[in-house]
DNA sequence: CTCAGAAATTGACGGCGCGTCATCCATCGC
DNA sequence: GCGATGGATGACGCGCCGTCAATTTCTGAG
């Protein structure tokens, strides 16, 4: 709890931030730390708010005065995770200039960060302890999305075969978190051989994919 | 609802039920109902046990006679489901001579029950209102261990080469979950096309993917 | 430096969901 | 019939929920 925030470098310096607006991100950041401990502990569906609020020094009114729920505070949480992944993803994607590279790309970025990360992946992942759970919140969402736009504008730009962008960007996502939840669990966390087993599984299958009528997939616009 | 079990012959007739007992299984199939219901109203995360015994005729107490928290009602529920296509999927796989049969068989077994079940898929994943969620209970975990070890008996036998069983488990899973959502969010519900496009994603791609050095592969055991 | 107004914190409060348990009733075995 | 027993009932005490009037802290004008 004291420990909460080493923070006298955090601002540098020529931070002309007011006092009020100072303990709003302190308290904020507060929050945020005590939530991470609590879910990592309990899971989140066993934790209340009054628990991040126990975990904290403020009082439960202020807790309202920065989020309306756990949920909130989850997701804020998550969110941040999806925003620290999701521009090196998008970047590595861009270069690429084969398929292979496309995907290869891809599961290497997301196994290299799911094996690090683990805390947040497995935090929230291990609730219940006979039930897993998975929740994905609209940021992250929105990285799935992100991966069928490129997708699609790889098939424009015939590096990938005029195949479904809306199934196949679900396979991946679908591949990346299950093959990447069993990748954490193993004794031998080897992220590298996890993206190359996903890598090499969708590779070979995308290249004898049915090809689809119209390569602009109106797919999952509706 | 009414609809639960399949076998409407069970009460039909010469069935030597104390009232007893048969009250007590109709409770537990009244909760039940009532449980899918809300469940499918306000999702899993949004309903309390009140919720659900408000739907029911029965009293609090009563309730807690027959599940302990809505996490266990719910996972009766899924249950239910999962021990109804588990056995169909095993026997699937059990005939299957060749790859393709074994992956193909898996997938389109599997999608059709997705299609037709929406009820019960949808209705959990749907939860709140921007937040995705995918439960997973024992019994369904215990689904996924049983397509690692048919995959582990089909290496064993040479229908498939020596590759990494988990893992191969788990993109299957993913894939299968996945696209199986991105399926039923179509206008045109088409079962038969996600598990063509599942099957030959994950077919071409097993055919290339690196041998593992030693077939029984110790993988997951530990 | 002072002070009035704004902004943010505090914690007590009414409302409600939780799980329990003493009581009651319907069924069972005789 | 008649006690005994298994199960249903719902009121209860507890703790979490989100709110809000009172209070403290900060800000900027004079």
């Amino acid at each position: 709890m004291e420990t909460a925030l080493a923070k006298p470098a955090v601002v540098t310096r020529a931070e002309p931030l007011g006092k009020r607006e100072q303990t709003k991100l302190q308290n904020r950041e507060l929050i945020l730390a005590a939530a991470r401990q609590v879910f990592a502990e309990l899971g989140f569906g066993a934790t209340t708010v009054r628990d991040i609020i126990r975990a904290t020094p403020l009082a439960s009114g202020t807790f309202y005065n920065y989020f309306k729920s756990k949920e909130e505070v989850y997701q804020a949480i998550q969110d941040d995770v999806a925003l620290a992944i999701r521009p090196r993803l998008r970047e590595e994607r861009i270069k690429a200039k084969t398929v292979e590279e496309f995907i290869s790309s891809t599961f290497r970025t997301f196994m290299d960060f799911v094996a690090d990360d683990q805390v947040n992946f497995r935090t929230i992942r291990h609730t219940a302890d006979t039930t897993r759970v998975r929740l994905d919140t609209p940021e992250v969402i929105a990285g799935f999305e992100e991966l069928r736009e490129d997708i699609e504008k790889a098939i424009n730009e015939g590096v990938f075969p005029p195949i479904d962008a809306d199934f196949l960007m679900a396979a991946i996502v679908g591949v990346a978190f299950e093959v990447g939840e069993r990748m954490i669990l193993r004794e031998r966390r080897d992220p590298a051989a996890a993206a190359t087993f996903a890598t090499a599984l969708l590779l070979g299958g995308i290249r004898t994919l049915p090809h689809v009528a119209h390569p602009a997939a109106r797919t999952g616009t509706a």
